[in-house]
DNA sequence: TCCCCGATTAACT
DNA sequence: GTTAATCGGGGAG
């Protein structure tokens, strides 16, 4: 572990795939009637060539934020209930992103629990709809920069070491499995699975 | 315009 | 293990 580290901006611009393992221990937080956040412990890369990529058709009025540079919000609802929230990843104009699927809770979880009316502070920031749900995103965020002083901020938390990092194949797609783009933390309870 | 189905979740049997 | 909930994107006609 290691505390105190800075972001770099540069990150950002770098393909999903590379940037997604990088977003992991950072802290995701949001100040909407409330300050909420939670270090990210699972995310998952998404790029333009990818068929399970909302950006595989090329850009539409749903995915033009996945083609903002990267360090931007892309928000999504998803089965017409649930939003889920991406960090924009790759240079302008290329339709990249890392969808956060798992935070462990860090700031106001009092708010977290009445947003998600249950007590489980284990289920607040587990999997992508709950989180959005316990920090208060949905669409109103689309396109919002994420570093900077916004309502909606990244920091850096508490770095993972190399050995608790794992990988697999992405949750809940039917197309392209062999590409191993998902990373979470190992053992941690609030990632969506094992 | 019609129709299918999804980067999900919770509540079932 | 299965299924309903509920919206809107996007392909077909």
């Amino acid at each position: 572990m290691e505390r105190n580290y800075n972001i770099e901006p540069e990150i950002f611009l770098e393909p999903a795939p590379l940037l997604a393992p990088k977003l992991l221990g950072l802290e995701l937080g949001t100040s909407l009637g409330g300050e909420t956040s939670g270090l990210i412990v699972e995310v998952e890369a998404y790029t333009q060539d990818d068929p399970a990529s909302h950006a595989f058709r090329g850009i539409s009025q749903r995915n033009k934020a996945m083609f903002l540079p990267g360090g931007h919000l892309y928000v999504y609802l998803i089965y017409g209930i649930h939003h889920c929230v991406n960090i924009v990843a790759g240079p302008e104009g290329q339709g990249e992103a890392v969808l956060i699927r798992a935070l462990e809770p860090v700031k106001g979880i009092e708010l977290m629990k009445k947003r998600r009316a249950t007590q489980n502070e284990r289920l607040l920031t587990r999997g992508p709809g709950n989180l959005c749900q316990a920090l208060g995103i949905d669409r109103k965020l689309q396109g919002v920069p994420i570093l900077g002083e916004g309502e909606t901020w990244l920091r850096a938390g508490i770095r993972p070491t190399a050995d608790t990092v794992q990988f697999s194949s992405r949750i809940g797609i039917s197309v392209a499995k062999e590409r191993q783009w998902r990373f979470f933390i190992k053992e941690n309870p609030f990632v969506s699975r094992a």
